[in-house]
DNA sequence: CTGAAAGCGCTAACAC
DNA sequence: GTGTTAGCGCTTTCAG
């Protein structure tokens, strides 16, 4: 591979020079400029960005931290984390943590052996106090880590409400939410308090599961699903804390018989484009993905800057009816 | 951040000797090791990868380059990828190029510049040519760039074989095929050749549509659906090249109050998670997306190590019947 | 306006 | 066994 030298070599002139020109400092003639680029071009130069960074105390390289990148709505996240990324000349190291904490802890301190310049966190199995290692600019998804933090994430308790509401506005008696994990102090938990909320006010029966799934086996949630109608056979609203979720109970409601929305009405999250695939179209609060990962990468490249940023971001989720209501 | 030079000065050793003990060179008394690495601790050190890169000339880093993350098929991609990259102690630098000619030169010229160790490209927009230039190791997925670089696909002209049986078998009379864009000189254009040798042979009323979209316009196949049962209402087959195409086929029978599979039968492709999400579930062919991830990783590391790899990588696809069929 | 030289953090010859 | 030194490819002071 050719190196800065060979060009300076090629045009005769020193390293100093060609260095300039790559940077467009100082004056250079014309004549000068087109001459290194031929160079450049003849020899097929790409300027070292592992020297560049090391000079330079600085990669342009932001880690992404999620869960699981083919879930869907991770995907729609890294999706528009690397395209606000790119805009802003920054690129993505891709790190899928499957919720092991092992792996998240080992790839929060490869990152930062990377020299990344920030992190996006999406992905929440450690303690805060692993964080104060880091020391780097950071942003959670869904997570208020310490006071310092900065952490974006959709209106939960509106959604929680939100979808509450609207079962209880189409008719439904007895409610059931299946949530993820309240345990991981995430803020989607504050959609099973929107929920809670609202059906304890309106006096309506509810029903919560919560699984410990960590959310990304899939497959458990028919079996799950399953039971809460074995249990509850009286239920004719449900409101899953994902659309991956929902989804599932639509099979399992098809599967068992009862139809939707007529004898059961269901209520996803998220607002993934999988909602749109499925048939009847999912109900579904939808969460502003592009915004949310655009706001992280802006709050991201703010601190990089060394500018001040707002701690709490809430994003508004968004009611989308379809068929399943 | 702490440097090598800090712990040296705080253990009282050169930095030679530090070095040395983390990389394990040489004899090193059990006490100096245990006095380094606690200062190590202390300092919360990190060894500099871009230093070490720089010096090593490998970064450990593999670029991956694909349509889209947000694609479930590239998303499973992307998962796999990750997971085997991750066992060998590579990073992943995600490129996302939206099909896009000028993104996905960028992103080449990125990564050679960012030193990357290898390329698995999944994207394929560019011509030949611009490969050459790069001369990294590489491995494609889906299409044979050229006489030296290997490539990693699945049987496509099976899938495609296997699916247009599996319709006439079930006794369809007309069937339409859905494709992708066949200009692209892509293995999965052999799923079209698959489907129309068979066909032809059974002699079975046949009608392809070919997609130019990309493949990532979602939103625009119901559109495509709806004017080939308008123009075609006998149509009683569809064979979709994806399962997210043969999930809007679905949609659009349901529309227009076409029974599957009663009415119409359907087969996707790809075989990824959201065919089990869907109801009714998806008949699909499934690609064996792990494999193939691990396949490419393989190579690629390989080709890194210097051994000499296969050129041709086919990997077998298989029919999963559910409800659409 | 251009170039020699130092240094980013690390590793590895090569001495002692 | 341990340290001195050069150098990976680049940028930037600082002389000239």
């Amino acid at each position: 591979m050719a190196t800065i030298k060979d060009v300076a070599e090629r045009v005769g002139v020193s390293v100093t020079t060609v260095s300039r020109v790559l940077n467009n400092r100082g004056y250079l003639s014309e004549n000068l400029k087109r001459r290194v680029y031929e160079a450049m071009r003849e020899l097929n130069y790409q300027p070292n960005e592992l020297a560049r960074s090391l000079f330079r105390k600085k990669s342009n390289i932001i880690g992404l931290i999620i869960p699981d990148i083919s879930h869907p709505f991770f995907g729609e996240i890294a999706r528009y984390v690397e395209y606000y990324a790119y805009k802003n000349k920054y690129k993505i190291l891709l790190c899928n943590s499957q919720l092991n904490r092992s792996k998240e802890q080992e790839y929060l301190n490869m990152l930062k052996a990377s020299q990344v310049d920030g992190i996006i966190m999406g992905s929440h199995t450690l303690d805060t106090k692993e964080f104060t290692k880091i020391d780097l600019p950071l942003v959670t998804l869904d997570r208020q880590l310490s006071e310092s933090i900065p952490y974006v994430s959709a209106d939960h308790y509106k959604g929680g409400v939100l979808a509450a509401k609207l079962l209880i506005r189409k008719g439904c008696r007895k409610i059931a939410h299946i949530s993820g994990n309240l345990k991981l102090h995430l803020l989607a938990k504050t959609r099973y308090d929107g929920f809670m909320d609202t059906v304890i006010r309106e006096k309506i029966p509810h029903v919560v599961v919560e699984t410990d799934l960590n959310g990304f086996k899939y497959d458990q949630y028919g079996k799950i699903v399953e039971n809460l109608f074995r249990d509850h056979p009286d239920i004719d609203g449900v409101f899953a804390s994902s659309d991956v979720i929902a989804a599932q109970v639509l099979k399992e409601c098809r599967r068992l018989g009862k139809e939707v929305p007529k004898d059961v009405k269901v209520v996803g999250f998220d607002g993934i484009k999988l909602g749109e695939y499925i048939t009847p179209g999912l109900t579904t609060i939808r969460q502003p993905i592009k915004e949310i990962a655009k706001t992280s990468v802006q709050l991201l490249i703010d601190q990089i800057n060394g500018k001040e940023v707002q701690r709490e971001n809430i994003l508004p989720v968004k009611l989308v009816e379809k068929e399943t209501t």
